[in-house]
DNA sequence: GAGCACTGC
């Protein structure tokens, strides 16, 4: 798709005028023949345009080890593929595993593959996705998240159960794709020098930049699939925006004056305060112009599932639906019926420092496919258009592609696993997208603090320590803390307090209720800090039972707290099979802060006598975070979660500590670095 | 005295 001459011609409009007029669907314009309940089942897979494809496609698929296929949306590759080679014969031996980036997106592609080979969910086809495994002995054709064949690896790094793979929306350039690219190309290199059972390995692409996959792929064939895309008519401004909220707002004015309201409209912006408050301003003049009713409905992922859903629901008649939405609409939910995008070109996204090893949200521009990407989805059902709220020289100079996220994160985690696969030399691992080098040592130095690797003779090695790190889907220092709880004996509190930790979090905080809030949560609150008081309140949910009405009370988010006892039982299952001594210190909550001091010292702060904090890694000023139970107090030391950097850089999550405990954990680390004062 | 794009094991 990115190649632009692909795409119509561009037409510039102002907002603020009346410059342009909106194209009247053409007559005779190509429609897709939607799938419907009397179309049979093998009818519509034969009307899929990969169908044509057929033949050729099975006879090159049955040849090459590698193969990029580039198919447009609504091309059917993913439900597709799979079943052509599994009737085709090829790859028979063991299974096809498909991967994908998200979990919702594994579990409904094997409903529909199960459906149209007319099977039982489970039993050919099937799914495994976390803390759900729906497949059986009889399972060849394995949807799952590309998270969950790399833990597989972990256990199986020559993946031998498989003989194909199929990597599914690899444009995405998730961390667990990027990994698995590595990992699936040492398989088959390796599988080869062994004369095991050959893999072949399908990257499948939506963005026609694929000669880095080529490339990665020793050079292998690119095939290409034509698409059901609807034409989509790129507007540009003539000049650039200073402020793309007023543009946004505008043009939605313009579309709503002009068009029918039965056309939806979808805006891209970058966050939920900046959402929630056009929201406001929109439903405010829509009362005061005549152009007819609007609904406007905010769309963002910290949403509760129900308002989610609003989205997909038509308005009443004769009523424009305006749909403001971050960039969970450009891959997560797809929403039917929109003829109009616009695209304020920006977006929130993280950026890693590996000297400072902080993290920081920041709103920037997005890439020239991230907007190819906002465009198309004004164009899933008929043509549509796509008003860019900048110009086309800004669109020119946008980068190609969104940076990988692997080149933009902390790579402890990465290393640690590339480690437990056995890899022999992770500083040079094969990556399609190479971080930098500096970033590679912070992620491996991180480790060698944690005790999970060792330098010998310039070559780093997994310890014992390491390798048990390696079998939980934990951050390692979260590892690192429950594998040292059994010294602590209170592996129970530190099972509960990663799980609350490793969940977004549990605690609801509607703004316009706060004094509420702090009343209830004033019951829970410890002077110990931030993870007793979290312990505080999951005690208190599990003794009610997990009672709905009790989370409402109490400003508990029940859905993650939910998640929350997935997690621990997902955890505590880890370490009985690591044959750990799991324990409880009740009401000894010293335990679990020593504890805690040990694992996570990376994270410690120091009182200053100014009254301010430092960072005991990297000397940099700290503050405590508003919403900390101990934003009151001023402790000595603390330990922390998480550095979030925004008009301060704030601790969040924060645990008392005492220096000695902070010495014990590190005492060459910790050496030079403590002024206990006090303890 | 603040405020969190989006996934995933």
């Amino acid at each position: 798709m990115p190649n632009d001459h692909d795409h119509p011609p561009a037409k510039k409009f102002k907002p603020g005028s009346v410059f342009f007029r909106l194209d009247k669907n053409k007559p005779g314009m190509l429609l897709p023949r939607k799938g419907n309940a009397t179309t049979p089942i093998e009818v519509q897979r034969k009307q899929l345009p990969i169908y044509q494809a057929k033949p050729q496609l099975l006879n090159q698929l049955r040849q090459l080890h590698n193969a990029i296929l580039i198919g447009e949306t609504g091309s059917g590759k993913t439900t597709q593929i799979p079943q052509y080679l599994y009737e085709a014969g090829i790859g028979r031996q063991g299974l096809i595993a498909i991967t994908q980036p998200r979990r919702v997106a594994a579990i409904s592609l094997a409903g529909r593959v199960a459906e149209e080979k007319r099977t039982q969910l489970g039993k050919l086809v099937g799914y495994t996705v976390r803390f759900e495994d729906v497949t059986s002995s009889e399972t060849k054709l394995k949807f799952m998240t590309d998270g969950m064949l790399l833990r597989e690896a972990i256990g199986d790094p020559l993946l031998l159960r498989y003989t194909v793979v199929v990597l599914d929306e690899a444009h995405e350039r998730t961390v667990h794709t990027d990994v698995l690219f590595g990992v699936v190309k040492t398989a088959q290199r390796r599988r080869r020098e062994l004369n095991k059972i050959p893999l072949k390995v399908i990257v499948m692409s939506a963005t026609m930049d694929v000669d880095l996959f080529s490339e990665y792929f020793n050079k292998s064939p690119v095939l290409y699939l034509e698409g059901r895309q609807h034409p989509i008519q790129i507007y540009y401004t003539k000049h650039p925006q200073s402020d793309y909220l007023q543009a946004a707002l505008v043009t939605i004015f313009q579309i709503h004056q002009e068009a029918p309201p039965s056309h939806d409209i979808l805006v891209f912006m970058t966050g939920q305060e900046e959402i929630e408050a056009l929201a406001r301003t929109c439903r405010d003049i829509a009362k005061h112009v005549p152009d007819g009713p609007m609904v406007v409905i905010p769309l963002y992922a910290s949403l509760p599932p129900a308002q989610q859903l609003r989205c997909f629901q038509p308005a009443p008649k004769g009523c424009r639906k305006v749909i403001l939405s971050t960039n969970i609409a450009e891959t997560s939910v797809t929403i039917s019926g929109i003829k109009f995008v616009i695209d304020t070109g920006m977006v929130k996204a993280k950026r890693f420092n590996p000297d400072s090893g902080l993290e920081v949200l920041a709103v920037q521009r997005v890439s020239k496919a991230q907007a190819w990407q906002r465009a198309g989805r004004a164009g899933r059902e008929e043509s549509g258009s796509c008003y860019r709220l900048y110009t086309e020289n800004e669109f020119d100079s946008l980068i190609p592609m969104t940076v990988p996220e692997i080149q933009r994160c902390n790579l402890a985690s990465v290393m640690l696993q590339l480690m437990a696969l056995g890899v022999p030399d992770v500083m040079n691992f094969d990556f399609m997208s190479k971080p930098s080098p500096e970033a590679v040592r912070s992620g491996v130095d991180h480790l060698e603090l944690l005790g999970a690797v060792e330098r010998k003779e310039g070559q780093v090695f997994l310890t014992t320590l390491g390798k048990k790190m390696a079998s939980f889907p934990l951050e390692p220092r979260y590892a690192k803390t429950i594998l040292l709880s059994p010294d602590y004996s209170c592996s129970d509190e530190i099972l509960s307090i990663v799980s609350l930790l490793s969940v977004d979090t549990v605690l609801y905080n509607p703004p316009a209720k706060r004094e509420e809030v702090l009343a209830a949560r004033k019951k829970f609150s410890s002077s110990e800090g931030d993870h007793i008081t979290l312990l505080n309140i999951y005690r208190a949910f599990k003794k009610v039972g997990g009672n709905k009405e009790w989370c409402r009370e109490n400003f508990v988010n029940s859905r993650n707290m939910g998640l929350v006892k997935d997690v621990q039982a997902q955890l505590r299952d880890i370490c009985l099979k690591l044959n750990m001594k799991l324990g409880s210190c009740g009401t000894e909550t010293g335990n679990v802060r020593r504890c805690i001091a040990h694992g996570m010292f990376v994270n410690a702060a120091e009182l200053q006598p100014d009254g301010s904090y430092l960072a005991l890694d990297t000397h940099q000023p700290v503050s405590i975070h508003p919403s900390s139970v101990l934003f009151q107090g001023k402790p000595a030391y603390v330990v922390f979660n998480e550095l979030l950097h925004t008009s301060r850089c704030y601790m969040r999550d924060l645990c008392l500590v005492d220096a000695d405990w902070l010495l014990e954990a590190a005492p060459e680390y910790f050496g030079r670095k403590l002024h206990p004062s006090k303890s």
